[in-house]
DNA sequence: AATAGACTTGCGAAATATTCGCATTTTATC
DNA sequence: GATAAAATGCGAATATTTCGCAAGTCTATT
């Protein structure tokens, strides 16, 4: 039973094989796959799968913390796994997806909203740039 | 003629009554409206106006960079005019908006790209956050 | 291993936000 | 004021996501 599979039978989450399935697709993934994209993989393992399934078992990952949704201002989603925090710098020539972590900025970003009398509880941070010439 | 006109005159674009209530709306709202609250408010203005032209304005402001397009993961976007560059927390409880700006954190976002190799073209930060008890 | 009940699925329909086609109107220019 | 280009209103179309419901599956319990 895969890490994933098991938290979510901690959660209390019937394991089914379509849950499988995604669940493999998503752990597979070393992009940031669209509902569509997760669709079609999970279809090339299980032709008969719903996407009305994929998009209701993203949901429920998304609520267990499972995984990351991310709207990069596309019209639609995409998710990862939520395993080390981090962010993205989107490519705006290639549409290709760089991902850094920084640990001044998230020391930032919690004395950010401590000043304005906030406990932070989420934060979302992209950026969006095009390939320096190299010097 | 306001300044916002000025702008949009000197894009090409005509000035028409619809595209004045817009920026009339957009130039005295003190919070991030949607579409339909932009709509909504001027209509009392022109109650003829369309949603499709709200809808198509706000495109255009886009475009021009006289507007920014939030899309604070609520299924729709707000805007705002693009006037002193800021970033936004946003209350969990309560939904407030609140705006603040840091020096510290547009180096840091300029540098993290550099590191990269790439050239920060855009960025967006959003924090969330629940009130702290006032100590 | 059979049963029961809750949970999950597939399907198509619905909801939501946004865009588009097109006939008509308006604007800016001459 | 005539003209061409641009903009508008309307309703239909699109796209993504959610939902209702009947049918199927899982898991705990006998
Ligand atoms: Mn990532
Ligand atoms: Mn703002
Ligand atoms: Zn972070
Ligand atoms: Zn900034």
């Amino acid at each position: 039973m895969s890490s994933l599979e098991q938290r979510c039978a901690k959660a209390g989450l019937k394991m089914t094989g379509q849950r499988r399935v995604i669940l493999k697709v998503l752990g597979e993934a070393s992009d940031h796959p669209s509902v569509e994209d997760v669709y079609d993989r999970a279809k090339e393992v299980d032709d008969s799968i719903s996407i009305a399934t994929v998009y209701r078992t993203l949901s429920l990952l998304d609520e267990l913390d499972m995984v990351i949704r991310h709207e990069f201002q596309e019209g639609y989603s995409r998710y990862e796994v939520n395993d080390e925090h981090h962010h993205h710098l989107i490519d705006l020539d290639t549409g290709k997806v760089v991902e850094f972590q920084n640990d001044e900025l998230e020391a930032l970003k919690e004395k950010i909203a401590r000043d304005l009398g906030y406990e932070l509880i989420d934060h979302r941070l992209e950026l969006y740039g095009k390939k320096l010439p190299k010097s």
